[in-house]
DNA sequence: AAATGATATTAGAATATGCGAATATGGCTA
DNA sequence: TAGCCATATTCGCATATTCTAATATCATTT
């Protein structure tokens, strides 16, 4: 259950881990567009950003629609991709945890764990 | 807001975007360990899971409390792990839409885009 | 102090990724 | 059909990632 969900998962964040794809997704969770909106939108040249769309394509991240010689690009996973991004935006602080703090987590929740 | 906010989540996304580096968040997910515990479950080398947990530490995912010369690593951040992880096992499926869904989707909602 | 166990670091090769420049494709309009 | 607009693809290079093998570090034990 896990080696190949490991996997295909980290294709997918490895499809988001990166900044201009990231904001593709943002403007997409803002609404459709085509090539030419985003282009306007991100400092990226039209060839990069087309590439970046095929990555993020592959990935079952976004999809589009044809029209005429236009591609309306949509996000094709919307709840995941602002569930993702809202996460982002959260911001957890991080926890600084002594080892006295770790034995009594373990004490409290019964778990055994890292003893040889 | 959103530049500056692209690079450093891009680079926490990097982090988790690879299927070693997945799994040992989900191991850590069920509780501390050290490395040597983290080994006996994946299928890498030692170096190899140093490697890895010195890429999550610096993305400020993962911290640790030493022990002696042992390293009990632990989530630092572990709702936003978590979260991530359960988003992903969700599995939104995909969507696909025609050109006629999303003009009955722009009427609805009202948003005007893509109209040169 | 030497040996041992746990973990980290370095080096180097293989592979992958990212990007610009140039070119290709496909639809539309004159 | 010629030309134009929107978008995609290919190529080549620079850079980054990943892995293995070897070695280093540091704490504990003898």
């Amino acid at each position: 259950m896990d080696f190949k969900s490991a996997n295909e998962w980290a294709e997918l964040l490895k499809a988001l881990a990166h900044p201009t794809r990231l904001q593709i997704v943002m403007e997409l969770l803002k609404g459709t567009k085509c090539v030419n909106d985003i282009q306007e939108i991100l400092p990226a040249s039209q060839a990069n950003i087309s590439q970046h769309l095929t990555v993020l394509r592959h990935a079952g991240l976004v999809n589009f629609a044809q029209d005429g010689s236009q591609r309306f690009y949509y996000l094709s996973r919307p709840k995941l991709a602002s569930a993702v991004i809202d996460l982002l935006a959260e911001g957890e602080p991080v926890s600084h945890k002594s080892k006295d703090d770790l034995d009594r987590e373990k004490q409290s929740s019964g778990g055994a764990c890292c003893v040889r």
